[in-house]
RNA sequence: GCGGAUAUGGCGGAAUUGGCAGACGCGCUGGAUUUAGGUUCCAGUGGGCAACCGUGCAGGUUCAAAUCCUGUUAUCCGCACCA
């Protein structure tokens, strides 16, 4: 026998799987299919980083295992390879960004395929491909022509060193979530993608779809949907109303203050009547100067200015009330301005302690008084002093003032979101080109669709610019045109969309990568759509999984793809940290490069290690010890060949053990859980070596089961052991329910819950019986001697405890 | 502050969901092979001399708790004035 020659295996099979293209997709439907997905990387400089691996892993065993089950699957790779990254580099080292994208993309793809998986690399995308995001750019207009992409000058969230907006997801504790530099609030008009409008849709989407909880979870509270009541103030002696929203309309008789964010728009409207517009004035000024880090930081302590010459009057009970304007109250929640209960609302309570405001209890069940702490209780209060709601329960009064409200014409119930629309325009090279004309008469004008895709043009300079512009800008030639509706002179639109855009649709090309008339074909889509399973990183939950199952859930509402939802289940890996437990990163010195692994220990070594690291949703350390057992697991496999024996089927005293493992093999690879997968095979590889011997049809079995982590050594095991044909024509392991099952099993004896001894039992043998046994073992006598017995339970086949005092 | 998760040997982690805690791997100890180191193979390995004690900590439910309940601590990850 020939050592294990990891290098040699895997070049051989590498190159065989791509000249007989195993895993090439025909789009055959009339097969039953499996579309397994995970998040296409964007190719950085970097290369492959060990993390990658971990969910790519997961996948093709699922993959891998679906084709050896029959199904036709679908198993694509592709590129998310616009980007900031890209652009910095290509400016730092004068080289075209589409340059860089082709030399990362070579290397990633080269790093891909030394780990063995089974793409489909005919079906290969790339976003930056014209004939890719041209069908990014076509459902921007459609989106456009919904209504759902629109321009509107609104303060954003600018990045000082990248010189770009963000969206709000892109902002960590105020700071640029890629560069760490401080980020400010900046005035620009920008197009904006109504995601808002699909609040409803993208929550209620997720009742139907098998997402990990967690995922669901955060998606809920992003879109934060909250159920309140709308209300009218009178302005005192004016005709205008102060209109707010409150979750808390039963709360409406205390009410002791109001609050407008410091943008209401009010201030300006009553500047004359407004005695102290100076003093409102600097104070806005000094809040809108804050950088949203400030503004958390100061989160604390309270501030806000009253207004004078201006108040409100409580339409219940006609109470005139001041009116305050403090940066707590946000222009873009609700309405901008807040009726404030300081009895029942924490941060109503502190700004009403800060500046002395009257605190008025309605709903009595605290046993601290209200001046004192706080009641915010919803479940056990009852309301007082407020005229026809006194007596009620919070829910109760809710409903009632509900209706008076309707019915006076003073409010209504009202649905809120949290989600805000997404900021859809990067002021940088590197993207999609928006297909927007600006034309002075006829305003913003689509691009026809027989124009697209609008290729992004080559550029000499890709600085950003300090102004906030798009370097195309500069291309004057570019952006000078004609008007497509009256062809007067007009100029295109020179922001581009932002990473998210492209990622946002990648799997429907996937089905039809190569179609020029449409994203996909409807036959192509109604085939494979959904996917059926989609694995990927949880800091995607509420950027990347919500932007994309927004963009399918609207072309499904405009007839393009077949099903509501784009994802019918969910996962997410945990990630690979350093060996001392941090997260790896060149500074820490704690990197760990994928290329090394193969090259010492193999692809199938990498694999195996990975997926054998520890549960799958958690994040795991390094371990170069780790590394080295998953390849001595894998020299003991290939050193089977050395004690094979002939045998067309299970050995008798191997039979159990062999069912066992294959039904614990086949669960564990569908529910995450590989590690036990691999503990499983490893202890029947003990079994084996133990025993000096195994059969063929042990060892064909043992290979299957193996072979979605390690496809390489199973496929050279296979064929050098002379099974017939390739392992990847095989079919997947069968076992038999009741062949799992032992005759006899050793089973624990408790005295008074404490374990004394063990016995072996027939599975069918009955109570007495076992009872029997277990009050033979001396270590029971013992104990039993000098007591009574007063129970005993046998629970079969599992455990014996006898009660005694 | 709110939400989510996690806590088990020297280490990574198992435990059929209430039924013999520590599977599997790493590491370690001893032995065999080897001129030696490495590799490989065999045996052992939660703590304690023992009775016993052991799943972050304190209670509780149960014949029986890592698992269920109450309280509490620590760490990690989201979100963060959302009315």
């Amino acid at each position: 026998m020939e050592a294990y020659n990891h290098r040699a295996v895997e070049k051989k099979w590498q190159e065989y799987w791509d000249e007989h293209k195993t895993f090439h997709t025909e789009n055959d439907f009339t097969k039953p299919k499996y579309y397994a997905l995970v998040e296409f990387p964007y190719p950085s400089g970097q290369g492959l980083h060990v993390g990658h691996p971990r969910p790519y892993t997961a996948l093709d065993i699922v993959a891998r295992k679906r084709r050896l089950q029959g199904y036709n699957v679908l198993y694509p790779m592709g590129w998310d390879a616009f980007g900031l990254p890209t652009e910095n580099y290509a400016i730092a080292n004068h080289i075209h960004p589409k340059q860089v994208t082709e030399n990362n993309v070579r290397r990633f793809k080269g790093q891909l395929k030394a780990l063995g998986y089974s793409f489909d690399w005919d079906r290969e995308v790339n976003t930056t491909d014209p004939n890719y995001y041209h069908w990014t750019q076509w459902i921007f207009l459609k989106l456009f022509n919904k209504g759902l992409a629109y321009k509107a000058e609104m303060p954003i969230n600018w990045c000082t060193s990248c010189k770009v907006g963000l969206a709000n997801e892109e902002v960590v504790n105020g700071v640029c979530e890629r560069c760490g530099a401080p980020v400010i609030r900046k005035a620009q008009s920008q197009w904006m993608l109504k995601i808002t409008d699909y609040a409803d849709k993208l929550l209620e989407g997720l009742d139907d779809v098998d997402y990990i909880e967690r995922v669901k979870v955060s998606q809920r509270n992003w879109i934060g949907k909250s159920k309140g009541a709308e209300v009218d103030f009178r302005l005192t002696g004016k005709e205008d109303k102060l209109r707010v929203y409150t979750t808390r309309p039963d709360t409406l008789f205390g009410a002791t203050y109001m609050v407008m964010s410091p943008e209401h728009p009010y201030i300006e409207k009553y500047k004359d009547c407004i005695e102290n517009y100076d003093e409102l004035m600097a104070y806005r000024e000094k809040a809108s100067q804050k950088s949203d880090f400030e503004r958390t930081e100061l989160a604390k302590e309270k501030t806000g200015v009253a207004i004078r010459g201006l108040t409100a009057t409580n339409p219940v009970n006609n109470k005139e009330i001041p009116i305050w304007i403090s940066d707590y109250v946000l222009m873009s929640y609700g309405t901008g301005a807040i009726m404030a209960v300081p009895a029942h609302d924490e941060r109503d309570w502190e700004f009403a302690k800060k500046f002395d405001l009257p605190i008025i209890e309605v709903v009595a069940g605290s046993d601290v008084p209200v001046t004192e702490k706080v009641y915010t209780d919803v479940e056990t209060g009852t309301l007082v002093n407020s005229d026809f709601l006194n007596g009620l329960s919070v829910a109760d009064a809710k409903v009632k003032i509900t209706e008076f409200l309707t019915e006076k014409g003073i409010g209504n119930a009202k649905t809120n979101f949290k989600l805000r629309d997404w900021v859809f325009s990067r002021q940088r090279y590197w993207g999609e080109p928006i297909p927007i004309i600006h034309c002075d008469k006829c305003g913003f004008v689509p691009l026809k669709e027989e124009d697209l895709p609008l290729v992004l043009p080559e550029v000499e300079s890709y600085m950003p610019t300090d102004t906030g512009e798009s370097p195309l800008a500069a291309m004057t030639d570019w952006v000078n045109v004609k008007c497509p509706c009256c062809n007067g002179d007009a100029k295109r639109e020179t922001d581009t969309m932002p990473q998210w855009a492209g990622s946002s649709w990648y799997f429907l090309r996937y089905t039809d990568p190569d179609n020029e008339k449409e994203l996909a074909s409807k036959e192509a889509l109604k085939y494979w759509m959904p996917v059926d399973w989609y694995n990927g990183g949880m800091e995607h939950t509420t950027l990347h999984l919500l932007y994309s199952r927004f963009w399918h859930r609207f072309l499904y509402d405009e007839g393009v793809v077949p099903c509501p939802e784009p994802y019918a289940k969910r996962t997410s890996h945990g990630m690979i940290l350093g060996s001392n437990g941090e997260k790896m990163s060149k500074s820490r010195g704690n990197v760990v490069n994928p290329d090394d692994i193969v090259l010492e220990y193999g692809a199938d070594t990498l694999r195996t290690y990975e997926m054998f690291i520890g549960a799958f949703d958690l994040s795991a350390s390094w371990s170069d010890e780790g590394v080295r057992g998953c390849r001595r697991f894998l020299e003991r496999v290939w050193k089977l060949q050395d004690i094979l024996t002939d045998g067309d089927a299970y050995s008798p005293d191997m039979n159990t053990k062999m069912h066992q493992t294959i039904k614990k093999v086949d669960n564990d690879y569908e529910s995450l859980k590989y590690n036990t997968a691999i503990a499983a095979l490893m202890s029947l590889l003990n079994d084996f070596t133990k025993k000096g011997a195994i059969n063929h049809a042990e060892y064909k079995t043992f290979l299957i089961l193996l072979n979605p982590t390690a496809p390489h050594i199973t496929e050279e095991l296979w064929q050098l052991c002379g099974f017939g044909g390739t392992i990847t024509d095989q079919k997947w392991c069968e076992y038999d329910e009741e062949a799992t099952k032992e005759d006899t099993v050793e089973i624990g004896v408790q005295v008074s819950g404490k374990l004394r001894g063990t016995i072996m039992i027939g599975v069918n043998e009955d109570k007495d019986s076992v009872i029997g046994k277990a009050k033979e073992l001396e270590t029971v006598k013992a104990v039993l001697s000098d007591k009574t017995i007063v129970k005993e339970i046998y629970v079969p086949g599992r455990i014996v405890n006898i009660v005694a005092k």
